[in-house]
DNA sequence: TCTGGGGTCCTAGGACCC
DNA sequence: TCTGGGGTCCTAGGACCC
């Protein structure tokens, strides 16, 4: 039997925020209602995670910072610090490797590590507590571990009862921990799919455990069925990937302040986009042949556009004048806008070009153009270059 | 209360080829 | 003149995750 270990930090951003301010004397915002936003001062910014204390008033992750201030005005508003951030989740990530080398980070916050072998002939549950510990006096902030047989069932495990906490899920305790939850506890199952179960009268994960699956085909469809008929019932036999998987798509957005419609000002936008969407595929060494663009409206309806290029490419202005294209396509220059959003996708390293695209004299100005942006975006690419 | 930003995967329909 | 079925690729849209 394997024997697998989630492992996910408690409020990640809110905790390692908290640690950084301690070590600098300043007060510990984890014993106050307090969150993580984006720009606090701009109004659309959400709550990435919240403290316990905010969490007891009904704060949660996702809900807009100015509802939150509605239930909380003294709440502690802090901008997320993502190169802080990167570092505690190096820290994290190094200290479960020690405990075993069969390690899948799943998030910033999150991994999975195979114990099966490291745990035999020891209690998995001592040893995850010693992790948990671990972690906390060499890091200073708290984990949950998540103790069971597969991936899934560590996950479900990790979630249960916070913070700073060891739980098991094993498979003989999937009918007594894992049934009686509501179906949107289970890991795939969101809004849309709780909403759809429960009309059926499907509301426990047991429910779903023992539906009939040609029912369950009937309202997900195939594949999701298969799946959360698996998962319902614990199984999951998905190995630990150690392998980190190349990406399979870029994207950046951004949202207006402001619902906007004057076209310069959605071109800007989609102009920096494009150029951080290019500046990350070059480099990440890749070409894109597939460029997408989407805007999203005053009511969150989102219309979106995808070409496809006669070759792949990482040249900015290409990327761009593809999207500029596709919005004067779907967007009639007057209907306000929200948010404006610009994607590459079937990415290759392969880098040949045609004859054709050599004979034109715009490319050199535009590749010029990208390296020095380059340049400018990002310092360690000079170590790229050092030897020249 | 009024909803960020960055990803992955799946499905369905149409075009096109054989 | 009107008809088949399979395969692949593309696009749009929707669901989920953190």
């Amino acid at each position: 039997m394997r024997i697998i270990f989630h492992i996910d930090v408690n409020s990640a951003f809110l905790s390692w925020t908290a640690v950084k301010k301690v070590l600098e004397g300043q007060p510990d915002i984890r014993l106050v209602p307090s969150v993580i936003s984006g720009d606090p001062k701009d109004r659309r910014s959400i709550i990435a995670a919240a403290s316990m204390p905010a969490k007891k008033l009904g704060i949660k992750a996702a809900m807009p910072v100015s509802m939150a201030l509605r239930i909380c005005p003294t709440l502690v508003i802090v901008r997320g610090d993502w190169e802080w951030y990167k570092r505690c989740s190096e820290g994290f990530i190094s200290i479960c490797r020690n405990y075993s080398p069969i390690l899948q980070q799943f998030s910033i916050d999150e991994c999975f590590i195979d114990m099966s072998f490291r745990c035999a002939g020891h209690d998995p549950v001592e040893v995850a507590t010693r992790l948990k510990d671990e972690i906390k006096s060499k890091l200073g902030f708290t984990v949950n571990v998540g103790v069971g047989s597969n991936k899934l069932l560590a996950k479900m495990a990790s979630d249960f009862e916070k913070p700073d906490k060891v739980h098991t899920l094993w498979e003989d305790e999937v009918q007594e921990k894992m049934w009686p939850l509501g179906v949107r506890d289970l890991l795939w199952v969101g809004k849309k799919t709780e909403e759809r179960l429960l009309d059926y009268g499907i509301r426990t994960i047991g429910d779903l455990a023992t539906l009939d699956i040609g029912h369950l085909t009937r309202l997900v469809g195939h594949k999701f069925a298969q799946q959360l008929h698996e998962n319902a019932n614990g199984r999951d036999d998905s190995p630990v990937e150690t392998e980190v998987a190349e990406a399979k798509s870029y994207s950046a957005e951004r949202t207006f302040a402001n619902d906007y419609t004057d076209p310069k000002d959605i071109d800007r936008a989609l102009f920096n986009v494009a150029c951080i969407v290019a500046h990350r595929i070059r480099r990440d060494d890749f070409r894109a042949s597939t460029v997408s663009m989407f805007i999203k409206h005053k009511d969150f309806t989102v219309v979106q556009k995808q070409t496809s290029l006669s070759q792949p490419t990482d040249i900015t202005a290409i990327i761009l004048n593809e999207a500029r294209r596709m919005l004067s396509e779907i967007w009639d220059g007057v209907t306000p806008i929200r948010q404006v959003g610009l994607g590459v996708s079937k990415l290759t390293h392969e880098n040949y070009e045609q004859m054709s695209l050599f004979e034109d004299p715009k490319l050199e100005y535009y590749r010029d153009w990208d390296r020095r942006f380059d340049e400018r975006q990002s310092p360690s690419g000079e170590r790229r270059n050092r030897r020249e």
